[in-house]
DNA sequence: AAATTATATTGACAGTGTCAACATTTTTTT
DNA sequence: AAAAAAATGTTGACACTGTCAATATAATTT
């Protein structure tokens, strides 16, 4: 009520744990993230957290949800836009997927691994996940409607779809698949075919991205 | 040289060490894995791996390294076993990549996330890859010259078709993509779609698989 | 036989997540 | 308004972790 506080009770150190940890993912990477480590810098005790979350999974679950609706966000943007083919909004929810996962990798890996978060995740999380993955679903159904993806499962398209693109994903940001600056004057071993310029970073996604949209588009068998 | 030995000197301790890391990880799951805990079962002091590998990093580096060997072992299996269309071999590759993964989650972990070995790899397992990437360039190579795969850089082509299994495979072994035994009987979410029965999820990768290759073979632009 | 090298050990330090026990503040109930 | 209850925060402790320095022992070389 009384803006000055008594500085025991900290006043909204939930909000604050949230926003802290999001912060330390983003700039010192999801790794680096420590329930001690958070506290300190919400100028807090060690044990504090644990009034407002169960333990430390159930904060990341929490930072996770959070980054569900932010993806979702970029979706709804990507939805916006007039496409001719249906299957150009397929394309773009893929590079909308792919480009948040290389701007926020530590979220994503939050998100979509299970190093950080174990298997137990709470409901508001598993909704969040799915409200997002409804994004996908309404676009392939739509490509089926207008007869641009054949009519099979669309569980099954859509499994594929992700597959794919969330193999992209985490092969650039766990850097098996490196961006430097310039070409690459130390040609050492076989290996650098996985080295590539920025740009030449950009095509490769494109690249794949329309080799993904190609495969879901064609009938397998 | 004498067999009873003194038991201050184990004799053969770096071995061992990579044998028992194998183990734990096989039996216990990669994140399990300790320095100390590895050390214990050799019935060794915690500090006795550093006289044979520089870190833990080093250790894991050359387990990955091993790995990376089992899954050129795969490759050479398959690319035995003749074809009359070349794409088939490309399938075959892509799926023991899958089961690879699928029947080694901690290793395939290992070998391709940097959770556990940090960015500083040797020589030794950056070699031990390329040998394992060059299988499929090489088959790639061969379905360009048969003419089942457009003449685009072998580079870009295999990069999407590793990104795609490679999703494939850490979305099942992290269990977004679940595997149940028999028909969920409580459907209680939308993300339903993600859990599914045994045989499901054999036929999901088959299905996935072949939306790759037929996007690996399709023109793109 | 002596010196050197390889190998293993204990002690220590700075981290981590989490629990129990205790303190203080706020809210609710009497 | 006073007392009880609930919410929120703190310190101490425990069992872990990776890694370093200093030390001890065995094997090898000189």
């Amino acid at each position: 009520m009384s803006p000055p506080k008594n500085n025991y009770h900290h006043g909204d150190l939930r909000k604050t744990l949230l926003k802290t940890t999001a912060q330390m993912i983003i700039s010192e990477g999801l790794e680096k993230v420590s329930l001690r480590e958070v506290a300190r810098r919400c100028g807090v005790s060690r044990t504090a957290p644990y009034r407002h979350f169960k333990n430390k999974n159930d904060l990341m679950c929490a930072v996770a949800e959070d980054g569900f609706k932010q993806l979702k966000e970029r979706y709804d943007q990507v939805v916006r836009i007039d496409v001719t083919n249906p299957l150009d909004r397929l394309k773009n929810i893929a590079i909308a997927y792919v480009t948040f996962a290389i701007e926020n990798p530590g979220y994503y890996k939050l998100m979509f691994g299970n190093e950080v978060i174990n298997q137990d995740r709470p409901t508001q999380l598993l909704e969040a996940a799915a409200t997002a993955y409804s994004v996908l679903i309404l676009t392939i159904e739509n490509c089926k409607l207008e007869e641009k993806i054949p009519y099979e499962a669309t569980d099954s398209l859509a499994n594929a779809a992700w597959a794919m693109v969330h193999g992209l994903a985490t092969l650039i940001i766990d850097g098996q698949i490196q961006v430097v600056e310039s070409e690459s004057p130390t040609p050492t071993l076989l290996t650098d075919s996985k080295r590539m310029p920025l740009k030449a970073m950009d095509e490769l996604i494109h690249y794949t991205i329309d080799k993904i949209i190609n495969g879901i588009a064609t009938k397998s068998d």
